[in-house]
DNA sequence: TGAATAGTGTCTTTCAGACAATATGCC
DNA sequence: GGCATATTGTCTGAAAGACACTATTCA
């Protein structure tokens, strides 16, 4: 089968990039600085090389936008639509990741113009179909907190419950009881307490914590 | 920007396509005519056409091989392994779809010598990246079952409390206790009975049920 | 002592899971 | 009556969810 023969689709990473600041959920976009969709903004991604697999040309993106690695990275789906790229046939494989936003300084890439992050309950005209592709990444997300271990991928390696609190409530738009959640959390035998205490707050200080575990192990959160 | 110019990986479609066959859960494979491979057991698969979206293609590959259409089908994951193929790079976007073995009369495409049932629970020396992929659809197909109304794209139009049971015991490979899984299944409100009973068996006839919902619905059953 | 956040326990309801006897239709 | 499968209910333990007050540190 001579298969070279035929023409093919051009292959592409698109990495949506999570991540807490503020106490709200932000999904980091670049804008476009060349047509098509020239000025809009957009999830980062890129083209696939012959000799690189798929996470490590995602993991790839993720570095030249923010400069980390990624200590999770998980495929999402695969959007292929004929028509989804004025250029022409371009199929592209969507990642996800969780940075810490501490640990970022922004950068642009070369055909980027700029990197920003936005809320994700306050997003609209994206390029391409990246609206329909952030959407169902927050479904995803959301489903990775309820059965993983994914928040500490977001946390420092000592933490506080409510620092825990916070990040679900950011990710699920909503409250929770504090004494539910943090029965629920201790109850999962998934971290120690740390014989430290917080410091430097005007209020009691709150007892440390550190994660025994591995991140995206599977266990019921929510 | 001229992404015309570069390499482009080969991409295709692969569908792993189950059935439940004397109360086994099966796969369907074909046995591959041609190198690399050739003589070994491969899901079925082929080239994304330039001018079809991919579930057009994945359901393209399904009516070639069974020449049924899937009323349900579900993009799973990418596996686009630099090495996977021998004769270059070759990303496939897998897909899965059930079909009522009933319905089903095997025909041999044009590249691919013989179509066969397989026991998933009885795999072995499949070609390429083939068992990692079957490995990951059969955790895909449980999840579904225990959270959506899939088991009814393997039922006709009517059926018994114990044909649903059947099939669970058959994808989860182990018994279910019958008063629970009929209380379980009851309570969701998604099946109601139908004024007719079972025919033609010699021993007490049981109620026949048809199913009230979309196939797919997400729903919690186990 | 006031401000700010940490930390804590009980009750109710729901659900999963263990468990066995009776009912019906056909031969 | 014997065979084969259908149908049915109770109890227990675990977990989810509703709900409000006290503790500690600092300024």
């Amino acid at each position: 089968m001579k298969f070279k023969d035929y023409p093919k689709p051009s292959v592409t990473v698109d990495i949506i990039i999570f991540t807490i600041k503020d106490d709200d959920l932000k999904v980091l976009l670049v804008k476009r600085g060349v047509e098509p969709f020239a000025g809009k903004w957009a999830i980062p991604g890129g083209f696939v090389k012959m000799n690189e697999n798929l996470e490590v040309a995602a993991q790839r993106e993720l570095r030249e936008e923010t400069g980390v690695n990624a200590n999770y990275l998980e495929q999402l789906y695969t959007f292929g639509d004929v028509n989804r790229d004025p250029r022409g046939r371009v199929i592209t494989i969507s990642y996800m990741t969780l940075v810490n936003s501490n640990k970022i300084k922004l950068k642009a890439s070369t055909d980027v113009s700029e990197a920003r992050w936005f809320s994700v309950y306050n997003l609209s005209n994206l390029a391409f179909d990246h609206k329909k592709i952030l959407e169902y990444s927050l479904k995803r997300l959301r489903w990775k907190f309820e059965y993983t271990t994914l928040v500490f991928s977001l946390l420092q390696k000592k933490f506080t419950l409510t620092q825990i609190q916070k990040i679900y409530e950011s990710v699920f738009n909503k409250k929770f009881d504090k004494r539910n959640f943090r029965k629920k959390i201790l109850s999962l035998g998934i971290i120690k307490p740390v014989k430290e205490i917080e410091e430097m707050v005007s209020h009691r200080p709150s007892q440390l914590y550190t994660f025994i575990g591995e991140i995206g192990d599977t266990i019921n959160i929510i």
